[in-house]
DNA sequence: GTCTATAGGCTGATAGAC
DNA sequence: GTCTATCAGCCTATAGAC
């Protein structure tokens, strides 16, 4: 039963740990879900303790208060983000090959390491960027960029139709966040018996992004009348 | 200044009219207004009441509270949509043409009848469909069958590729609702000097998807390798 | 129909014991 | 670090005067 030297560093349930970094991820990641989902004023710091396992006095002692959690978890998603999307900038890959896989990376986020960002990125401006920092929109202008990157070089190159890197931007992202944020609405009217179709897989809608990009960008290969 | 017979149906002040049907509309005006831009949880009845220039009391008593208010709006703004793009289903015309119009018809009720409807219809989705009774849901899958019906005639009389309807329609609306819902945002961030952009033309954007489209679901034309 | 006044609940935040 | 108790403020909704 070994009730002594148990008295320092304990754990004395394997729920909610005593552990101060573990009360912040729980935080964090109770928050990152009820915002994605309620939206940030929709969750409360109630609901969000709770879902953490945790005393609601516990995100202004750790955070700062309900914002500043907003915050931290949103700037902690766009850096990874970022940061995978980003290694795109280096590759010499032919444009429309960065391009599939820049719909892959964003779909890879969306599907396992966060699920909740595009919720989260679209929620955000909807609500027009008031909600976060200024130090976080260059980390919106950084995605861009990226897209930018690639569609400008592909039109450089003659691989691409002239297109404007703006408007396929905004194209390809509004896609990918649109499916991935509106998937949970999907299977909910599915479950609920609402929507007669099977909820349509990420795999699929990746392929099916990429085919439309790759044909919807080529340039005109050799046909004779316009 | 005729200060007699005035005393029925007098309106008394250009601003505020007396007429209950000024204020019902004043309501759902700035109602449409207010939840696109905050959201349901993010706009108070206070606001709301505020902005329309009646007393807040009078949203209880022409809609019976908040929630109808916004039902009311919802359903009225997505009547409005699915009567136009339900015209395309008689039309006779090519597949591709079809397309291009419902991409017309969507930009023309962003841009000018509802200019908020991109907005709440995000919303909605992100939300679950939580918010919306019922009723509401069959007017989105009423959307859906039109661009469904359109894509599979293309399909089947070989002028599209084979595509999936499902994943069809879904990166078609997440490009168009993405673009009309964030223009406030691209519009705040510009101004602010935070944007090194013009904002993107509508017009250019219609074009834009009109080209994605039609491009990328066109059926191969007579190319010898796969 | 419109307005004022107010009820009653929930919100985010904090003081202070442990 | 964690928790309980409690604050003031805002929220939606309503009762009742006009």
């Amino acid at each position: 039963m070994v009730p002594t030297a148990r008295r320092r560093r304990a754990k004395p349930a394997p729920r909610r740990g005593r552990d101060p970094e573990a009360t912040r991820e729980a935080l964090l990641a109770s928050g990152t879900a009820l915002f994605a989902e309620c939206g940030f004023d929709g969750a409360s710091v109630d609901a969000i303790a709770r879902k953490a396992g945790v005393n609601k006095a516990m995100i202004n002692y750790h955070f700062g208060g309900k914002r500043k959690l907003y915050l931290a978890i949103f700037a902690s998603t766009f850096a990874e983000i970022v940061e995978r999307v980003d290694g795109l900038r280096q590759a010499s890959r032919p444009p429309a090959e960065l391009l599939r896989e820049f719909v892959a990376i964003f779909a890879d986020m969306a599907v396992r390491r966060r699920p909740n960002f595009p919720a989260m990125l679209l929620r955000e401006v909807l609500a027009g960027g008031r909600l976060v920092e200024a130090e976080i929109l260059p980390r919106i202008l950084a995605i861009f960029t990226v897209v930018r990157e690639i569609v400008e070089r592909g039109v450089r190159e003659g691989s691409f139709r002239p297109v404007d890197p703006v408007l396929t931007h905004l194209s390809l992202i509004g896609s990918l966040a649109f499916f991935f944020a509106t998937a949970p609405f999907r299977d909910r009217a599915i479950a609920a018996g609402r929507l007669p179709l099977s909820p349509p897989a990420a795999e699929d809608y990746v392929r099916h992004v990429q085919e439309l990009m790759t044909r919807g960008l080529a340039a005109e290969a050799a046909e004779g009348a316009g």
